[in-house]
DNA sequence: GTCTATATCATGATAGAC
DNA sequence: GTCTATCATGATATAGAC
């Protein structure tokens, strides 16, 4: 029975650190809230994870090994079915961001709340975040640059690298402003609420990552 | 005496936060490293700034005093020159993302350790300093909207907006990501080297920005 | 204005009973 | 596995001498 337990022990502290870490990040979130907000003892986070560190990674790890293996398969799919040509570039595009995208639709993956702290967390100063998520991207974005290296063969990889890297931060931010910052959006666009805002988000944000992967190149 | 050195230590204040700040984030920077770094007694940050959260504010008041003034000058002398008929986007893209790109060799304005941090923040948790950046940016975005809503009369206004947050997200990443992230640059293009690549951001970045701006719209 | 010394508090972590 | 009680640390902030 105790052992039954902690099974949503684990599951309980996890939940609430995710959700708490998204609102109020990493070193504004303290062990107290977490498993106050959990209902489970203090002690009980150091018991299952050994430290607030190791909670931090489970956190992502959780979530990133279903969208990692889920990119690959998309991938995978995509690359059988077109056989030796290559995939169109808004196949690439939509199979990586898209699959991201869709997780904010899926509250058993994380939803929005996880999208968010993803996007925050890719440039978070702290130094073991960084390069545990470098670790856990690496595989994914290899494959996903070697499709774009394919498809687009007369484009110098540097330029291709970087706009992977332009269409990241673009994604990022989408995700954060879709509630968070509101530099840019607060406007005089009510003809749409909130629901809407995320339903043509991804519709939005794909139109222009493919303008911008696609734009001609820059003259030095 | 005493008086005079205050404006150094002031400014050796300042220094030295806004380099702990890119490198290690607000939570994870103590006063007494910043004091520390600055040659400074740990007390002369409550007196010169009050708090901490103070201090933080001003390292950002200091560098986007002048970042507005500078993005409002450039778009008014493009409107002047222009007369009644609308910027071209890529002028308007070029005022805004190309002025704050230029802090970055500019080591008086901050330079790429203030783009950095400024990049980061823009998503930090913290409510005063969200609430704050919004305040700071406010006039600045209103005026560049309202630019690009002229010249872009066919698009819809959300359209507008969000494409504007997209961009202001790709150019967070790439300030970040020319040595902070490595998720996707980090290969195979030994063709350049570090400051090269610094040289070569900006056009690269403005490509890719206004190849997304003026995208196809989507089709919901 | 500058400094030392210190008050006050919150944190992550753990020891040890149950 | 869970809980209470507590330790050790490091933080911001300030009082008060110079």
């Amino acid at each position: 029975m105790a052992e039954t337990r902690s099974v949503d022990t684990r599951e309980r502290i996890l939940d609430a650190a995710e959700k708490l870490f998204t609102a109020n990040g990493f070193d504004g979130t303290s062990m107290r809230q977490i498993t106050g907000a959990a209902g489970v003892n203090l002690a009980s986070v150091n018991y299952h994870f050994g430290s607030k560190e190791a909670l931090v990674q489970e956190v992502f790890r959780r979530r990133l090994a279903w969208l990692n293996t889920e990119r690959l398969r998309v991938l995978t799919t995509m690359e059988q079915a077109a056989g030796d040509k290559p995939l169109k570039p808004s196949q690439i595009v939509e199979g990586f961001f898209g699959t991201l995208l869709g997780m904010a639709q899926d509250e058993a993956r994380g939803g929005v709340t996880f999208l968010r702290l993803l996007g925050r967390t890719l440039t978070d100063p702290a130094d073991f975040i960084r390069t545990f998520l470098a670790d856990e991207y690496q595989e994914v974005v290899e494959r996903y640059k070697a499709a774009l290296f394919k498809a687009l063969p007369d484009v110098p990889r540097a330029e291709i690298a970087w706009r992977f890297h332009f269409m990241l931060g673009a994604t990022s931010y989408a995700i954060a402003g879709t509630d968070a910052l509101r530099l840019v959006t607060d406007w005089q666009v009510d003809d749409e609420d909130a629901t809407d805002r995320l339903d043509r988000l991804q519709p939005r944000l794909m139109s222009f990552l493919l303008g911008g992967l696609r734009a001609p190149l820059p003259k030095f």
